[in-house]
DNA sequence: ATCACAATACTGACCAGTCAGTATTGTGAG
DNA sequence: CTCACAATACTGACTGGTCAGTATTGTGAT
């Protein structure tokens, strides 16, 4: 396979499209399939050609964006030295993230939610994945003095909360802006670990 | 309407108790009427002479518990004096009601969710109404000096987050304890506007 | 006997998923 | 290079189960 050749997009890479598209706009359940059809301009059997079913379409969306989000943040700390400066990276990275990619955000922080039981272990995956991957960081800067001891279990999952809340507000209304964002919000998760700029 | 005479549960309440466990376990697309039927040993009949349809009924109980949540919230803060003070036992009242009410909280923090085009604005509505009853007392506390003047707009919003979160992994996991979210979520928040105990 | 409410049987729109068939691309033998 | 065949990719009309909502009938209280 030869996908980085930006010739002309795949079957699959249209339904993907396409997909994310109406899922993000219209929720799962709302969105049929004979509609990502029209919009992919495929075939419905196309679509089972290259997915078991609906349910692992969106599936798949979801995974790709999630993946996307934490290999952002870890670039980001590889570059960076240690300590509080790596947690600050990570979110300015994270944030740019859902800026530049409203769509796939909107998918996972609203449309993947209250899916009913088969949803719900995917769900949970995915925040846990966050959460942890928070919770390492937050260790990290307590172990080296960064910033004094404090439930990081409690702390990276109100972190989490904390920026999705702000990204889907930001999402849904275009308010407040992606710099008011960044010079609020960073402070204040930096702040209630008591850290000081 | 005499509801509080605890006498037989009219089939009204049946119902309303019913959906909330089917509805809460899950969701609302998975959850079929005839169970909601089956639960409380009524007629698919009885739910169409009491609500107009499905969708209806789902946002009766999420309006329901946004109501009982914003009410404890409100009683709590009539009884204490001003300024931060005010904050902090609304947050305990908050935490307290959603301790004591775990299936209505998943309801409206989870199922609620994701629910496509339809319950967008339900969704918007109260989630606004919660962060806008926040950045009322935030405000008040800027304005009488309890705290640094902050983007009370933001603040709100990461707030609620920040609760939502955490309330939702104790819905799902029993995991950190009612103190324990006490503990470190209370003071996290007051120091993430500067203020110390 | 009438009214408020409840029980049951029924309907039909809807839509995920299927499948028989077609088109396109790959391969290797002469 | 080209022809025969195969493998892969795609098409779209069709179907069958599901379930929200309805029509009809029952009942007990005043």
């Amino acid at each position: 396979m030869d996908e980085s050749t930006s010739d002309k997009p795949s079957t699959r890479e249209r339904i993907l499209d396409a997909a994310l598209n109406i899922f993000s706009a219209k929720g799962f359940h709302d969105t049929k399939l004979d509609e990502i059809v029209a919009e992919a301009s495929i075939s419905k059997g196309s679509i089972y050609f290259h997915f078991p079913n609906k349910e692992k379409l969106f599936i798949a969306l979801v995974d790709q964006f999630a993946d996307l989000i934490e290999r952002r943040a870890s670039e980001a700390i590889a570059e960076e030295a240690q300590g509080i400066l790596r947690v600050q990276v990570a979110l300015e990275a994270v944030l740019e993230t859902f800026g530049r990619y409203r769509r796939p955000a909107k998918l996972l922080l609203v449309q993947a939610v209250g899916l009913g039981t088969v949803f719900e272990r995917k769900r949970m995956e995915v925040t846990d994945r966050f959460a942890r991957l928070i919770k390492t960081y937050l260790d990290e800067a307590v172990a080296d003095g960064s910033i004094a001891p404090v439930n990081t279990h409690i702390v990276s999952h109100a972190w989490m909360g904390a920026i999705y809340s702000v990204v889907i507000q930001w999402v849904y209304t275009g308010e407040p802006s992606k710099e008011e964002i960044m010079h609020a919000l960073l402070p204040l998760l930096l702040k209630s670990v008591g850290y000081q700029d």
